[in-house]
DNA sequence: ACAAAAGTGTTACCGCTACACCCATGA
DNA sequence: TCATGGGTGTAGCGGTAACACTTTTGT
């Protein structure tokens, strides 16, 4: 790069490849986890399923703003945890050209996170995690590392929540966890309720809020919120998340 | 992105932006731990130190080979530990034209990673962690967000063998963990050696080579190694690695 | 009344924490 | 012999793991 005294601007004689961001939308269902996914419109890999996103343009302020902006046309659903979690840069993921992609993963609550409705070009839809369908690109990889970071990510930070309403059950966390860290059948420490609940009770950063949730044939489950200054609280002294 | 009939080619109307790829490249001396920055000889921010790296180019095969190509022409070691942890994207980063930047930290025995005589235009020198120069562009985020990514990546991966040569003591892995956790002063569980040993011994993958080291005027220390074997059964079982 | 799911308490054991003295080495 | 730093054991405590019965609710 160099300095053009006559134009007064930088020239640049490095290569400039495209950047794109690409969005791994994990939703909740209190149940199981599952990923958005887009039936790509056009080619290449026309008609096949693909994570959310498109290219970076220079009027986003950051990979950060072009992906919640991608988001955005998506659904109208505001205010999304997203992080972003890897780079993939290698020579052949996009047969066009070479394309260099920065990618998220979101958190949402699956039945709040309304899709719009797709136009003709394409075509929205959850998939669980364990039922994926054949993907676009690199696409699948993307997904692997995005649950790999998930799960080393929500050891150190309570990010669980943000796959619940503000009002969530202590069963329904519970689900989170196992869905997330997954683990073996016979695993009693993470498979127990009262274990469980005993932990994230004890960790003090979750409020009973008195209500109850009915409805269902059976005992009505608490409510519980999660308390953000409690947290930032416990989290000073320097407490684990371990599960 | 558009297919060209006539030329066969994919023709791209988005926008290109400057790719780089920066490291953090971290290095052990037994007692603390250093990064190496390189002191800019070309505006702007000329004579500034900053983190080694550099334009990406269209025959690297990926972020991680521009990176390592980098580092390669800083150094002779081959065979650097490197992962990339960021990426860095927001508009003003760099005052001569938009420039998104790939970032890596990279993990080596500072003794042995010895820096080339460094050529007119650039001079390499380690810096400890904790006495940092003033940095050009935002490189001092970047080593900051590095240091974090390093504590918690400790807990789930053994990484801190690549800070040491392959036999080392175990104060020296003492003094890894309490550079890269940092501890309070009064924090005893991680401080004391005794518990320190006695964890790392027990998850298994640590063997004792019956070598010491001598040449100090005190008891010499036992030389041990690490046992990527061991170490890949544990993870099977499902080992932890807290500390 | 029945089925389905949630609420709740106790015990045993293991692992973490805290703590201090002896040993090897080179100067 | 002295200074320095490394090697090593133990006891108490706390938290995790394992385990079952009762309660609520809607049908």
């Amino acid at each position: 790069m160099k300095y053009n005294e006559q134009t007064k601007q930088w020239e640049s004689p490095y290569w400039h490849p495209a950047v794109t961001t690409d969005s791994v939308v994990v939703g909740f269902d209190g149940e199981q986890l599952n990923v958005l996914l887009i039936q790509r419109g056009l080619e290449p890999y026309k008609n096949m399923w693909a994570l959310p996103g498109g290219f970076m343009r220079p009027e986003d302020e950051s990979a950060e703003a072009c992906a919640y902006r991608e988001l955005r046309e998506e659904t109208d659903v505001d205010d999304i945890y997203m992080e972003e979690f890897h780079t993939f840069s290698s020579r052949d993921r996009d047969p066009r050209e070479r394309v260099i992609t920065i990618a998220f993963f979101a958190l949402v609550v699956k039945d709040k996170y309304r899709v719009k409705g797709g136009d003709d070009a394409s075509k929205a839809m959850w998939f669980p995690v364990k039922e994926l369908p054949e993907l676009a690109f690199d696409h699948k990889a993307i997904i692997e590392l995005a649950l790999e970071r998930l799960r080393q990510r929500i050891h150190f930070e309570p990010i669980g929540f943000h796959l619940l309403d503000k009002e969530f059950t202590m069963p329904q966390l519970h689900n989170i966890y196992k869905a997330i860290l997954d683990p073996p059948e016979d695993d009693i420490k993470l498979s127990d309720r009262r274990n469980f609940q005993k932990k994230m009770l004890k960790l003090g950063y979750i409020r009973e809020t008195g209500k109850k949730v009915t409805g269902n044939p059976h005992r009505s489950p608490k409510l519980y919120t999660f308390d953000e200054g409690a947290y930032q609280q416990a989290k000073k002294i320097g407490m684990r998340l371990e599960f």
